[in-house]
DNA sequence: TGTACATCAGTGAACGCGCGTTCACTGATGTAC
DNA sequence: TGTACATCAGTGAACGCGCGTTCACTGATGTAC
């Protein structure tokens, strides 16, 4: 409300505001890489900004809020990063080391939207409209794929699948993508919340290569 | 020390300590069922078993300890349920089964064996044995089953396992059965920790045939 | 069998701690005339 | 440009809370003669 001007343009304090609001979550995430995101202290980061505790308050309402900003966030620079490679013209494989480099590149974010879930916890409405957004992004490059062999829409799950697509929006794609597109989810997904809770370490292999091998599975016509 | 006759038989004390140490157990998933287990409070289960919170201390030597019993004892059970299965005949398929029974179970034990990561926390040595005793279960039943096309064994996946596989003991199986390991434990806790984590509520498909779906393809011999 | 003694489960008070959050305030920054 | 006023970021004290853990104790249970 400083400026009526109608320009959108933000005021020296505003601009004040969401650069600590930043700062604020940037040292969240550092502190939830630390000890996990049930640690998250507003004290303790605001201790580590040289501020008083009471002081965050001018910035969230409370740790709830700030919580939940982070995993929207986290949603949406999901969304972004495969939203982008999409864009740029990567076919499906290209979304698969989207996801890849977007989770290694810092796997208590990962978690945090893919993790273990705290009971109770439920995400605000419009994270699931990010979810959403990610979701189709994935199905569209399933559906561009080159088609699965003419028997996988008859697969028993696919089958179940025709009876229960509304999930995927008004005009759903046909059940072979929509199974490919849960099969891109879940093959992909064993793999890197293994990798990046450290249930590979001290094995050996190279766990790139095995979401590597992964991929190319679900590539395959006959997924 | 209280018997000394060599039967291993338990005084009426013994019997008596190890039943509350179960009781405390017992309690303390059903706290971790409600709040995760970060909320997990020594406290809070004392005060659930009408006992004062130092009464606890008598059985274990702090939350920490208590903590490392519950993983403990998880692990455990994975690896006896996968083992009974196995002796009673049981294929891949089978374990397949016995796994998802086990984790549908109580979801938040599959989670503190397999899900976040609590970053600093490290498993005790005996955890691993445990876990290398459900790993060789599963390379078992990978290795009885019908073999794998001819060509697995020389796809670069299985290539780079045959010269990284130290993990798989001292006789390691072929990287092709290694492979199917793999990939067993990967698509089956893709499916598993999506679905206990409640990410496929609300899509409205059954996800016990998407698990009976990913069981298949990893059963074929192109998996 | 009865008695003296040792063991040990459980208590209540207390410790220091860090948490989220509120409140009344001060002092700097920005706005209006 | 200068002054009066409003806005608002940040402080310090305080709140109640629950936590893990220690300690000296009491009283019941079990053991030894």
């Amino acid at each position: 409300m400083a400026r009526t001007d109608g320009t959108g343009a933000e005021s020296p304090r505003e601009r004040y505001r969401s650069q600590v609001r930043e700062e604020i979550k940037a040292h969240a995430w550092e502190q939830i890489a630390t000890a996990g995101a049930s640690a998250l202290s507003v004290n303790a980061i605001a201790r580590r900004m040289g501020l008083s505790g009471p002081a965050l308050y001018r910035y969230f309402a409370g740790r709830d809020e700030l919580i939940t900003e982070l995993v929207r966030d986290a949603y949406r620079s999901l969304a972004d990063a495969l939203g982008a490679a999409a864009a740029g013209g990567a076919d499906l494989s290209g979304l698969a080391h989207a996801l890849r480099g977007w989770a290694l590149a810092d796997p208590q974010r990962y978690f945090l939207v893919y993790g273990t879930p705290v009971p109770g916890y439920h995400a605000p409405a419009d994270t699931t409209a990010v979810a959403d957004e990610v979701m189709r992004t994935l199905v569209d490059a399933c559906a561009a794929l080159a088609p699965a062999g003419p028997e996988a829409g008859e697969a028993p799950f696919a089958t179940h699948l025709l009876g229960h697509r509304d999930w995927a929006g008004e005009q759903p794609a046909p059940p072979e993508v929509l199974h490919r597109f849960l099969v891109f989810w879940t093959r992909l997904h064993g793999v890197l919340s293994l990798e990046l809770a450290g249930h590979f370490t001290g094995m050996g292999f190279r766990p790139e290569l095995l979401f590597e091998a992964e991929l190319e599975s679900l590539l395959a016509p006959r997924f």
